[in-house]
DNA sequence: ATACTTTATGTTTTT
DNA sequence: CATAAAGTAT
C-alpha cells in the first residue's frame, strides 16, 4: 500500500489516469481484455467516494442486465456498502423506466406494453391486411427490419415518406404500425429508445429534469451503441459534460441492428474537450492467443491499430481441429473437455462458441454422452416459447387492456368457440367503428353475425381476465400468473398432446409460475399491483440470452459468439469454423459485413484466457448427403507457428483425449438451486436403472430412455405414485448415491 | 361455423 | 423444424 488510494491500487497507471480524471468527458478506447469494464466500475466508485457524487446521480449503461447486476455488486464491493439508488442498467431498461413516468406527454399510458420481435411482426401483418397489401408479397419481417432501421436512426414516418423515392408502401405500413402502437399503448424495442430521445427533444423540462438527476453518465461497450442511444447520452450529458464511455471499435458486432461505430466520431465532435485514454495492456490472455487475435483483426481495412501487449508467458498453442461430420467435431470437443477436466479444469472454466444457435445440438449431445455438465445459454429463449407467451399475453392484457396484439393472441386460445368468421366480423366492426379490439369485444352483442357460441366465448374470456386481475390485486403477480395458467385452460392445453413434449411445456409453465412468485418476494417497493405486473412483464420482455448464464453452475457454457461478448473463460472452443458458417454465407458478398464477421471472430478468440481451440468440419451432411466444407478464411489469418493442427485425414483418430477416462464421471455436479429460468440441462448422465428425482413426483427409477440431447425423455417408475410416467430427462435430477443421504438434498 | 389436418414457406447474429 | 395460411372434416 503505497499510500495510494485503495480504489486505484489494483489499476495500472493508464487505468488509474482514466479513473481519476477530475471531470469532463472521457473516452477510453482499448482492445480486448485491457480492463475497460474494470475501469468503468472503478470510475463509478471513485465518483461516489472521492468526488462526493450521490449514487442517485449516476447513470451507468451496460450491455446486458446481468452485466448491470454485476457492476452494481462490484461498485458496492469497492465502496464496502450496497448502493441501491444508482441507475445501472441497459439502455432499454433505463428508457423503459423513464418512459413509464414520462411517456404520457406523447399520449402513451404508463402501463404501455413492450413488444418483442414476434409481437411486432404480428402487428405488421395486421397492418398489411388492413392496408389491403399482400402479406406474402412483402415479408412482414423485412418490413419490420426497414422500420427498425429507420427508428434506430430516429427517422419518423413523415421523414421516411419524404425520403422515399419509389413506392410508398413501406412508409404507409410504418405510419399505420406506429399509429397502432400508440393507440394500443405499446412500444417495440426501438420505440423505447426513439421515443425517449424524441421526448427529450420535444419537452425541454423533461430533458432538464433528467439532466439534473443524472449528473454523471457512463457507457460500457460503447462501440455497439446505435444513433438513438448516442443521442440519448449526448442529450443527457451536453450540459454537465460528465460523460465517460469505454469501448473498442474492433469489437463492434451489432451493426446489423443499427450499431454505428461513427458514434466515436460523433463523440469527438460533440465533446471536443474530451480526454482520451488508451489502454494497451491485456490482462486476460496468453501471448499466443493475443498474437493470434491481433493478426486476425489487422486483416480488417477498418481495424483500429493497437499495441496490445501482455506479460504472460506464451502459453499453449492454439489447437485447430479438423473433423468429418458434426458428430465427430462434437466428439473432439467433448473428449477435450474430458481431458481438461482430468488436468484440473472445472467444467465452468470452459465454453463452446458457435456462430448460429442451430449448431448447439451436436455439442449438447456429445457433452451429454461424455457426462460433462453443460448449460446452453439462451437458445430458444424461455419467454418466446409458445406456451409461455400465451400465459404472458393474458397478463399483458390485464396490465394493458388495449394491447391488441396480446388480446388477439388469446382471444381463442385455448379454443373457446371464437373462430375465423367471428373474428372476421369482429375485425370489420372494429375497423368500421374505429374502436379498439377491447371495445369491440365489450360490444360483441352489437355485432351482427356473431354466433351465440362465440358470444359465450367472449363472455368466458372477460371472466377469466377479471379473475386474473382479482388474483393480482389480492395476492400479487405470482398468484395472477398461476391464475393465467390454470383458470384459462392453458395448463390443460399444455398437457394435452404429444406425451413427451407435454411434460416440457408443463415444466415451462411451472417455471414461469415460480419466476413470478419469486418476483413478488423480491419486490421491495410498495407499488400498486398493476404497476408490479408491469414491471414483471417489462423484465420478461427485456431479458437477454447472456442474462441466463450461471457462472456458479459448474457447467460448460454453450452459446453464440454474440452472447459471449464481454465474458472470459480459461478454455474456449470456437466451433464450426467453415467458410459459409463463420464467416456466414450471408455476409460473404458484402465487405463491411465480412469485416463484422471478422470482428466477431476477434471477440470469440479474445474471450479465452489460456486454451483456445478452433474446430472445423470438412463434411457437412445435408439431407443425408455429404457436402464438402472449406475451412474458414479466418483460420488462415492466424500465424502458423501459433497453431497445432489435429484431426483430419492424416490423423484419423482425433488427436487428444480419446483415452477412456472414467475419472470424468466424478465431475458432474448437478446445478441445483437455479434461481432463474435459465435452461440448464442437468447433466445427470442418467442411465437405465438410475434413481432420479422430479420436483413434484418425487423419487423414481428409470425404466427406459429415448431421444437425444435436450429432448431426451425417459420412462420412469415412481413408487410413490405406483405408476410410471414419461418425462423429459431434463425435468429430473439424478440421485448420485444409493443411500438415503442422496435423497435428502433438495433444491 | 369451428376444429382439425395438411401444405407451404422461410431458417444469422438480437435489445 | 417451426409457424402460418389454406383446405377438409365434423
Ligand atoms: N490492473 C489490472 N490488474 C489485474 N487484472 C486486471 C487489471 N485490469 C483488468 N484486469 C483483468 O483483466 C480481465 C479483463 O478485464 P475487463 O473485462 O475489464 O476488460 P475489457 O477491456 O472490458 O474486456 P473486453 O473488451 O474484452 O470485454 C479481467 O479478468 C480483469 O479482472
Amino acid at each position: 500500500m503505497i499510500g495510494a488510494h485503495p480504489l486505484v491500487e489494483d489499476l495500472n497507471p493508464e487505468q488509474k489516469a482514466a479513473v481519476t480524471i477530475a471531470g469532463g468527458p472521457v473516452m477510453v478506447v482499448a482492445g480486448a481484455g485491457s480492463g475497460k469494464t474494470r475501469v468503468l466500475t472503478h470510475r463509478i466508485a471513485y465518483l461516489i467516494r472521492e468526488m462526493g457524487v450521490r449514487p442517485g446521480a449516476v447513470l451507468a449503461i451496460t450491455f446486458t442486465n446481468k452485466a448491470a447486476r454485476e457492476m452494481r455488486e462490484r461498485v458496492g464491493g469497492l465502496l464496502g456498502s450496497t448502493v441501491n439508488d444508482m441507475w445501472v442498467s441497459t439502455f432499454h431498461s433505463a428508457c423503459a423506466r423513464i418512459l413509464r413516468r414520462e411517456a404520457h406527454a406523447f399520449g402513451y399510458r404508463s402501463n404501455f406494453s413492450i413488444y418483442d420481435r414476434s409481437d411486432s411482426v404480428r402487428l405488421i401483418r395486421q397492418c398489411l391486411n388492413d392496408l389491403g397489401l399482400d402479406a406474402s408479397r412483402r415479408s412482414p419481417r423485412g418490413l419490420l427490419n426497414k422500420i427498425s432501421e429507420a427508428k434506430n436512426g430516429l427517422v419518423d414516418y413523415e421523414t421516411f415518406l419524404d425520403r422515399t423515392e419509389g413506392p410508398v408502401e413501406v412508409a404507409e405500413v410504418y405510419r399505420l404500425y406506429q399509429q397502432r402502437l400508440l393507440q394500443m399503448s405499446a412500444m417495440d424495442f426501438d420505440d423505447l429508445l426513439m421515443v425517449t430521445v424524441e421526448l427529450f427533444g420535444a419537452v425541454p423540462e423533461v430533458l432538464e429534469r433528467y439532466q439534473g438527476i443524472f449528473g454523471h453518465v457512463l457507457v460500457d461497450e460503447y462501440q455497439d451503441t446505435n444513433q438513438a442511444q448516442y443521442l440519448l447520452v449526448r442529450d443527457l450529458a451536453k450540459r454537465h459534460r460528465s460523460l465517460f464511455v469505454v469501448g473498442d471499435s474492433d469489437q463492434s458486432i451489432y451493426a446489423f441492428r443499427g450499431a454505428d461505430y461513427r458514434n466515436f466520431d460523433r463523440f469527438d465532435e460533440d465533446f471536443p474537450e474530451a480526454r482520451r485514454v488508451i489502454l494497451n495492456r491485456n490482462y486476460r490472455s496468453t501471448s499466443t492467443i493475443l498474437d493470434a487475435a491481433n493478426e486476425v483483426i489487422s486483416a480488417n481495412q477498418r481495424a483500429d491499430p493497437k499495441d496490445l501487449w501482455c506479460d504472460q508467458h506464451d502459453g499453449e498453442q492454439i489447437i485447430v481441429h479438423r473433423g468429418s461430420g458434426a458428430v465427430r467435431e462434437a466428439r473432439f470437443v467433448s473428449n477435450r473437455v474430458r481431458q481438461l477436466l482430468t488436468e484440473g479444469y472445472n467444467p465452468g472454466d470452459m465454453a463452446v462458441f458457435y456462430r448460429t444457435n442451430a449448431q448447439s445440438r451436436a455439442f449438447e449431445e456429445a457433452l451429454r454422452r461424455s457426462k460433462a455438465p453443460y448449460q446452453v445459454v439462451g437458445a430458444a429463449a424461455f419467454y418466446q416459447r409458445r406456451e409461455v407467451k400465451d400465459v404472458v399475453a393474458y397478463l399483458q392484457v390485464v396490465a394493458n387492456p388495449d394491447d391488441g396484439v396480446a388480446l388477439r393472441r388469446i382471444i381463442n386460445t385455448p379454443r373457446r368457440g371464437i373462430g375465423r368468421t367471428s373474428l372476421g366480423h369482429l375485425e370489420r366492426f372494429v375497423s368500421a367503428e374505429e374502436v379498439s379490439l377491447r371495445e369491440g369485444l365489450e360490444r360483441a352483442d352489437e355485432i351482427p353475425g356473431i354466433s351465440t357460441r362465440a358470444r359465450r366465448g367472449v363472455q368466458q374470456l372477460a371472466e377469466v381476465l377479471a379473475s386474473i386481475k382479482a388474483h393480482l390485486e389480492s395476492d400479487g403477480v405470482g398468484r395472477a400468473t398461476e391464475s393465467a395458467i390454470f383458470d384459462t385452460g392453458l395448463a390443460e392445453m399444455a398437457t394435452a398432446e404429444g406425451g413427451i413434449e407435454a411434460e416440457g411445456r408443463s415444466d415451462n409453465l411451472a417455471e414461469l409460475s415460480r419466476v413470478a412468485y419469486e418476483f413478488d418476494s423480491t419486490l421491495e417497493d410498495d407499488l400498486a399491483s398493476l404497476e408490479q405486473l408491469g414491471r414483471f412483464l417489462e423484465g420478461a420482455s427485456l431479458v437477454s440470452d447472456p442474462d441466463n448464464l450461471d457462472e456458479g453452475a459448474g457447467a460448460v457454457a454453450l452459446m453464440t459468439v454474440h452472447s459471449a461478448k464481454g465474458l472470459e473463460f480459461p478454455v474456449v472452443f470456437v466451433v464450426g469454423m467453415q467458410d459459409g458458417l463463420f464467416p456466414h454465407e450471408r455476409s460473404l458478398s458484402d465487405p463491411d459485413q465480412l469485416e463484422e464477421e471478422r470482428r466477431l471472430f476477434y471477440v470469440a478468440i479474445t474471450r479465452s484466457m489460456e486454451r483456445l481451440h478452433l474446430s472445423w468440419d470438412d463434411t457437412r451432411m445435408v439431407g443425408g448427403y455429404p457436402y464438402p466444407q472449406v475451412p474458414s478464411r479466418f483460420l488462415r489469418e492466424i500465424p502458423e507457428q501459433l497453431v497445432e493442427h489435429v484431426g483430419g485425414p492424416e490423423h484419423p483418430r482425433s488427436a487428444k483425449g480419446t483415452a477412456r477416462g472414467s475419472s470424468a464421471g466424478r465431475h458432474h455436479a448437478p446445478a441445483g438451486g437455479d434461481r432463474s429460468f435459465r435452461r440448464i440441462v442437468r447433466q445427470s448422465g442418467v442411465e437405465v436403472g438410475d434413481r432420479v428425482r422430479h420436483a413434484t413426483l418425487g423419487v423414481g427409477r428409470v425404466l427406459t430412455i429415448s431421444g437425444h440431447g435436450a429432448r431426451a425423455s425417459a420412462s420412469i417408475f415412481f413408487p410413490g405414485l405406483k405408476a410410471k410416467r414419461e418425462l423429459m430427462l431434463s425435468a429430473v435430477e439424478k440421485l448420485d448415491g444409493f443411500g438415503p443421504g442422496a435423497a435428502s438434498r433438495s433444491g
